[in-house]
RNA sequence: GCCGCUGUGGUGGAAUCGGCAGACACGAGGGACUUAAAAUCCCUUGGGGGCAACUCCGUAUCGGUUCAAGUCCGAUCAGCGGCACCA
């Protein structure tokens, strides 16, 4: 029997398509799975072959769930705002909406050539107004609650882009996209209050099932730390607050260093002696790149600031206090107390400087480097604190701050506040208003979406504005709160923004009232299962979570977590292990694979090539065994001709049964179709299977290779395809008990012989079979046994001497 | 520098609890079929030694625990990922 996949998979693909078999009911009784993978952005270049290693693996467990009774939603969008189709539009002078239609047809075409379960009345595109609508809308709820400001900072831009990033999104320095350089540069720019959320986002993750590696990764990024601020007197009168995670070596405090771009600076610049070289060394750190920042981090600079000093509130001891690029002023309070002794940074920076450097935990030789150790010394040079570990110390030094009044036990994380505008064009426009009298104002609800207006440029310009500050028409508007004129924002949104809640609109996507209703939402949230890219742990993932605890904290969503299980696959390298890149000419081409081998087989070998999780090159010589697989697979058909059922085959089919399902759960998919191939060798091994055993297995094969195994139901005079039968082969723990096994025999723990014997035979009767083995009995000769260990129907182990 | 992960044949990778290392595939070699090739089917395939039955070695390296270690413990080396002047 010829496998003409060509046609089987269209023929089956056609029928799903106008029976709307994967439609996810509305029927809200049901038992409910909702798996999510995460939506791609519709690219110039087509899909990758390492969107299907995501979307067939949810795919797969969404098609097993629907077999064994589930009402399952998996559907699919586009996250189709941003600056590929942008950078597009300016090369080619077409609207981003042309190529991103284009775009789209072209992913949804690949998509269905695949097989995918999508719901696909469900689709949901970014970019579609009915969808960003609701976008804006939740920027207004935010803005609305005081978490959507507008801050004047130094923010990273992109020296290509000509565009504002978020930390996330520079990386080494470079932008993530292009790898331009990118420079500080400051800017006046809307922010979302994350920070606010901070503490939840890292406690909450204790009550959700993440993989381990995301879970680290985003507290790691949250960085929480734990320590006082310390309020130190100055000779201005003011006080200067620092944090530190180390109030216990206070007394070692020897002066003082805030950031190039402290306030203070200019506050008392009367007072400031070197006012000139205190802001020539701010300028030359901001003419500083981020990269270069850190790049020159072993060589620290500073000045002194002469005319202000402090006092070390502990002892009231006189401190200098310096400028120095290694302060930053996004984190803490910007100023920092400098304990050289128990501090690297501090260290290097007094040996440039020789300043004093004052032991006051035993433990180290601070002639040579600094003690930083925290479980190990004793407090010296400290007053009260002499003789305390540096844990008691800390805890007593805290009570004493908050006595005092001169500080408080204070909490800090590296996690930044989300720079939200981009000044760029394809993406949601910025639904507010500023009007000089009231300030920014809100457009009131009943005027979204605030629609993008077509522009004749897409070019920013150059001193870093949106093409949308061009468009007198839409610029200009009247004040919503006055009535007088009034300026709209011209910034749009990130890309970030749209796939924050894209999950919330696939559970009732034409919902024109609402973002969904609340009871779609009931029903279907949180999602069960979400399968994506490590590289979004930081991004998306932390983006969307902080997104739905908001709308939990304003009763829009009923959870306050919006997956509840959060898995990552691994990235699918090109033939030579290399990442599949255009220039290095290994990118293959998932259309190619689909014309010469299939669907089925593309599936099948993308969850056979390895490990899930993990990394893989792509081998071409490898797809032939899937093909080969799934040819013989057909073949059964043939041979499906026993008539009465074997016991042997019953056991190896209701193990695979088992193997199978365990294996998909905890998405094993490569062992699990190694269970499959092996059953089909032991079928042709045995010369043949019942009809009914042949049935069942292609249940077990459906989700992995849905058109074959429709294609065979059908042969075999089955009337209802499988997709709407709703069963999932269960196994029956007594066919799988064996009557006999064999055992590995070891003499001295090693291997000298196996035995097969009845199941649940006790030592003795064992040690007498393996004794009768003539490799066993010579290993035993003339050696006295010491001890035997047995572990029933598992192995022998006679210890002698 | 700190945190995390991974090292298994020619290749991708298997191996619940410590219990027959290398499942399943790819590739390679040999054979059958064929005028021939492709496809298919059968056999061999971790390394060394032996005519053979057999035997020794083998999961990055070194050491330890144990009747028994790829798996546990300690040290080292290599690779990957994350964070990084975060006080």
């Amino acid at each position: 029997m010829k496998y003409e996949y060509s046609a089987i998979e269209k023929k089956w693909q056609k029928y799903w398509e106008e029976n709307e078999s994967f439609a996810a009911s509305n029927d809200y009784s049901k038992p409910k799975f909702y798996p999510l993978v995460e939506f791609p952005y519709p690219s110039g270049a087509g899909l990758h072959v390492g969107h299907p290693r995501s979307y067939t693996a949810l795919d797969i467990i969404a098609r097993k769930k629907r077999l064994a009774g589930y009402n399952v939603l998996y559907a699919m969008g586009w996250d189709a705002f941003g600056l590929p189709a942008e950078n597009y539009a300016i090369k080619n002078q077409v609207h981003p909406k042309t190529i991103t239609e284009k775009n789209i047809d072209r992913f949804r075409d690949q998509l269905k050539s695949l097989g995918l379960s999508f719901d696909w009345s469900r689709e949901v595109n970014t970019t579609d107004p009915n969808y960003y609508k609701w976008t804006q809308w939740i920027f207004l709820k935010l803005f609305e609650k005081g978490l959507a400001y507008k801050k004047e900072m130094a923010v990273n831009w992109c020296t290509s882009c000509k565009c504002v990033l978020a930390n996330e999104e520079v990386v080494d320095g470079v932008c993530e996209r292009c790898g331009s350089q990118v420079v500080r540069k400051v800017k006046e720019q809307w922010m979302l209050k994350i920070t606010a959320y901070a503490e939840r986002l890292i406690n909450d993750l204790d009550g959700v099932n993440y993989i381990p590696r995301v879970k680290t990764q985003q507290k790691n990024w949250i960085g929480r730390s734990t320590g006082a601020e310390v309020k130190f007197e100055t000779s201005v009168g003011s006080t200067l607050t620092v944090y530190t995670t180390r109030p216990d070596t206070l007394f070692g405090a020897t002066y003082m260093v805030i950031s190039p771009e402290h306030p203070m600076i200019d506050k008392y610049k009367e007072s400031i002696e070197n006012y000139e070289d205190c802001i020539a060394y701010r300028e030359a750190a901001a003419k500083k790149s981020d990269f270069e920042r850190t790049e020159l981090q072993k060589e620290k600079t500073g000045v002194c600031i002469k005319g202000i000093t402090a006092k070390n509130p502990v002892n009231d001891k006189e401190i200098p206090i310096y400028i120095s690029d290694y302060v930053l002023m996004s984190y803490g309070t910007g100023a920092i107390m400098a304990v050289p002794a128990h501090d690297e940074r501090d260290y290097a920076f007094a040996k440039v400087f020789d300043l004093p450097v004052i032991e006051v935990v035993k433990g180290g030789d601070i002639e040579k480097e600094a003690f930083t150790d925290i479980e190990s010394g004793e407090m010296v040079n400290s007053g009260m604190l002499n003789g305390l570990t540096v844990a008691e110390a800390k805890k007593k030094i805290i009570e004493w701050l908050a006595e005092t009044g001169k500080g408080e036990a204070k909490v800090n994380y590296k996690l930044r506040d989300w720079v939200f505008s981009r000044q760029r064009y394809w993406g949601e426009p910025i639904p507010l208003v500023h009007c000089d009298e009231c300030g920014w104002v809100a457009i009131p609800e009943s005027e979204l979406p605030l629609t993008l207006p077509d522009v004749e440029k897409y070019e920013p310009t150059d001193n870093g504005e949106s093409p949308l500050a061009k468009i007198e028409s839409f610029v200009n508007t009247t004040c919503p709160k006055c009535g007088r004129p009034a300026k709209r924002e011209t910034d749009i949104m990130p890309q970030w923004a749209g796939s924050s809640w894209y999950f919330l609109r696939y559970c009732d996507p034409h919902n024109d009232k609402e973002l969904a209703s609340k009871e779609a939402l009931e029903y279907w949230t949180p999602v069960d299962w979400y399968n994506g890219g490590m590289e979004h742990t930081t991004l998306h993932l932390l983006y969307s979570r902080f997104w739905h605890k908001f709308l939990y904290d304003i009763g829009v969503v009923p959870t306050a977590e919006p997956y509840a299980k959060r898995t990552s696959h691994g990235m699918i390298l090109g033939e030579n292990g290399a990442k599949m890149s255009k220039s290095l000419g290994n990118v293959v081409n998932p259309d190619d694979i689909v014309r010469d081998y299939g669907a089925d087989t593309m599936r099948l070998y993308e969850m056979f090539i390895g490990d899930f999780e993990k990394t893989a090159p792509w081998s071409t010589s490898s797809i032939k065994g899937c093909k080969r697989f799934l040819e013989r697979v057909l073949g059964l058909v043939e041979i499906a001709t026993l008539e009465k059922e074997d016991e042997e085959t019953e056991r190896e089919l209701h193990r695979t049964i088992r193997k199978v399902s365990d294996d998909i759960e905890q998405m094993k998919f490569n062992t699990g179709i190694a269970a499959m191939m092996s059953f089909v060798n032991f079928a042709y091994d045995k010369g043949g299977l019942t009809k009914e055993e042949l049935k069942t297995f292609i249940l077990l094969l459906n989700p992995f290779a849905p058109h074959l195994t429709e294609e065979m139901w059908e042969l075999l005079g089955e009337k209802k395809p499988i997709c709407e039968i709703g069963v999932w082969p269960e196994y029956d723990e007594k066919k799988l008990v064996d009557t006999s096994k064999v055992i590995p025999v070891q003499v001295n723990g090693k291997l000298r012989g196996t035995v097969k014997v009845a199941v649940g035979l006790d030592e003795a009767a064992v040690r007498a079979e393996a004794e009768k083995d003539e490799k066993i009995a010579a290993a035993l000769a003339g050696k006295t046994v010491v001890k035997v260990i047995y572990i029933k129907d598992k192995m022998l182990n006679i210890v002698v001497k």
